[in-house]
DNA sequence: AATTTACTCCCCATTTATAGGTAGATGATG
DNA sequence: CATCATCTACCTATAAATGGGGAGTAAATT
């Protein structure tokens, strides 16, 4: 059987060495190259010879980091097999290097575990995700929870009237006091009273503030 | 310690009793009562007494189904922890049931392996997924990469310009005229030329138009 | 019985946004 | 050179939103 070759690009020489140390242990996967930036990995794969079955890639690297990395593969229309491993588990950081083609995303913190059953995983032509991310991609699919904590905003939503909540939605679809008015059967007056609650109580400065904040929240 | 409540909803009493049977085996959960079609779940949980930590609901039920119990909920703005306990594994009726709030899904086929696991997790007010659940849910990050969103829409972004974008993006960030003015170190009537084109180009009705029209097509 | 909450409407004044128009400066393109 | 797009800025005018206040009713809660 054909082994698994790996390109492993770190900024940190230790860490190449830890993975290496660590794929190493399995007799199916080997290391064929490492690189310490951005622009050594492109230059590597740059080279018509050099190839990998997977490339482990750090985000934050001097010269090109992961990010220019993954653009470069994009518009070469190289479809290489990333994984990234990052200390980053923020959402936008994930999401931004999926929507760039990554086919797996490990966290530092789990890569022992991890990183052999990615790169098995990934190399079949999977996508392999850390428990970790996998938990915070998972979380954008649910409408309560929101990044900013979802606490206090549920206590904020929760303290909105059905009255507000309808006037929010109007709001959120480009109707003016007036248009919301003759929908709800109420006087402009009414309207503005409600607009003046909305405003105070989700703290925002104007209606695109409460239209964004029903987006936020998916309260429409 | 208290024991978990558990409502059980779903039209084949065979199923309802599958499920009570399988939580039986835990001395943490209990079922506190059970519904067979989603009228019955309205009804059940719209008396002040009754309560339930978390319900175990059906998507497919003669009078009202399980959207509708969820709709229920969220209209009285109900924080009913829910596991939707489906056969369907189809991404529409998933993100359906997230969208509208539920807590966890659970395939049938995979029903037994992990019911209890999710009744403690949803519990804790965690959310839970069964793995083929989660396997299709993850699967959709990496499919958005080649919706580039629809054509029109696309057309429409490229022809604005670089400062109609600017003030787009001012516009969402509940700024006024007055204040992306200064911050573009421009005059108040130079913003509201874009404005009007900004309102003329997208079609929209006014700054929230603007703005949704940011949101929903990730300009900001 | 008293209090609170939600809902309704009005007054005032000020600020912002919308809608129409014109028009000069610039740089790129054909 | 002419033309086009973009960026810039102004004019006039109306419509709408914001920010403060008060106030009455009905229903639910304490």
């Amino acid at each position: 059987m054909k082994k698994i070759n790996v390109h492993v690009a770190d900024d940190h020489k230790v860490l190449v060495d830890g993975i290496s140390a660590v794929i190493n242990t399995d007799k199916d996967i080997e290391i064929c190259g490492y690189s310490l930036t951005g622009q050594q990995v492109i230059d590597w794969f740059s080279k018509k010879r050099n190839k990998a079955d997977v490339l482990i890639l750090d985000i934050t690297m001097p010269i090109k980091d992961g990010f220019d990395v993954l653009r470069y593969f994009k518009e070469k229309r190289i479809y290489q097999k990333v994984i990234i491993f990052s200390s980053y588990d923020d959402l936008k950081i994930v999401q931004e290097a999926l929507s760039l083609g990554c086919y797996g995303y490990v966290t530092k913190k789990s890569a022992s575990e991890y990183i052999i059953d990615a790169i098995r995983t990934v190399a079949k032509g999977e996508q392999y995700f850390s428990d970790d991310i996998k938990k915070i991609l998972l979380k954008t699919f649910t409408n309560q929870v929101t990044e900013t904590g979802d606490l206090p905003d549920k206590i904020i939503i929760e303290s909105l009237t059905d009255r507000e909540l309808e006037v929010l939605k109007y709001i959120a679809y480009e109707y003016n006091s007036g248009e919301i008015a003759e929908k709800m059967s109420l006087s402009v007056s009414t309207i503005d009273t409600y607009r003046k609650s909305l405003l105070k109580k989700l703290n925002v400065k104007n209606s695109v503030g409460i239209a964004m904040y029903a987006v936020r929240n998916k309260l429409i």
